[in-house]
DNA sequence: GTCTATAAAAAGATAGAC
DNA sequence: GTCTATCTTTTTATAGAC
């Protein structure tokens, strides 16, 4: 969820927000062809046709905007969580449902995604910090699905960290492969990978 | 493997050799703290305990320490799987011990392979293309375990590619949490893994 | 084989005109 | 809001002494 405002943030128009989010949108492209440290400003101004003075104008510096890139990942990962957490249902239908989720949104984002995967280390100690803790809330999230289901009996008794880390890593590394029109969609990945994970670990 | 010297390569004594070998896993370490791109030349001289003339006695460029990381870990990865293809066993069995010998490489080299998953794009054109290569051929002996395990029945009948996929995923993944002296060790990690993994293909 | 000094280019960011 | 010109720092790499 993007975070309240603080005062000594100027206002903004809308024209001004929508202007940024594309920047932002396109300067991922941009990072996840050439690494974040390789590109420079100039190449993000050629790509957002814009002049140095300009983009400065919608970013306060290179690294903020990868914070906001990162900003962006986590914010749609967590509504999908979200979304799971009020649906209820079986730890076997509630995995499945998480691995939709997460695999829409590296589809979405597959530019994105591979910059909050790769570039973390670029980050500020402070902002690396905040986005630590968010990625451990939603791996939280996976933990107790499958804690659930052991508890229900659903689940053989694995360790749940270490199964979270087995889910993620499956699910995660799609963002090598999985880009919108693409031969694979997220729902043609996130079912047979449902059905390896909850046969899997099934009683 | 390690490819044969061409004849514009200078001949090099073997202290030049180990102490260039040094200088590689070192410099893997501080690109894996920092990144490729934001850590500079002077610092590696630094972790490495050489000046810059010295520095440069043994490597060539940046760029090429950076591809003899790449080179180690691909060796590594490549030996393990020619070891697995040697012992002859079920499908399962394969796989099985394909997880073993990725998850050791990792927990052996868990600097060189960050670097391996994360500066690839940092790579000349050229030296890219030589590792995609060799990274395919690595997947296609994956694939071609399960396509033996489908043939025989052992496993059901899944998309050899797409669940190479997932078990390259739920492997790779590792090497954000498995370090050398940490409390899960590589074998911890592959007997569990592969626990999940062939019961969810199995028939 | 290792050093110091330096070159030559490129980086991120800012100033001030319009 | 966008531009061009510039500042300051840092980059990779080389030269040449020892």
């Amino acid at each position: 969820m993007p975070r309240a405002a603080t005062s000594d943030e100027p206002q903004r128009s809308e024209k001004w927000k929508a202007r940024r989010n594309e920047i932002v949108d396109t300067s991922a492209r941009v990072f996840a062809r050439g690494g974040y440290h390789a590109t420079g400003i100039v190449e993000l101004c050629a790509a957002n046709g814009l002049g140095k003075g300009a983009f400065y104008h919608y970013i306060e510096s290179k690294e903020e905007l990868l914070a906001a890139i990162h900003d962006r990942v986590m914010d749609e990962v967590m509504v999908g969580a979200d979304r799971v957490s009020q649906a209820s249902g079986s730890p076997s239908a509630q995995l499945a449902m998480l691995g939709d989720e997460l695999l829409d949104v590296i589809h979405r984002y597959p530019d994105h995604v591979w910059v909050f995967l790769h570039e973390f280390p670029a980050l500020t100690a402070e902002r690396a910090q905040q986005f630590r803790v968010r990625r451990r809330q939603y791996e939280q999230r996976v933990e107790a699905v499958l804690q659930a289901g052991i508890d229900s009996g659903e689940f053989r008794a694995v360790d749940p960290r270490l199964t979270a880390l087995a889910w993620l890593g499956m699910h995660n590394y799609t963002y090598l492969w999985l880009k919108p029109g693409g031969r694979v969609s997220a729902r043609d990945a996130a079912k047979p990978f449902a059905d390896i994970f909850i046969r899997g670990i099934a009683t």
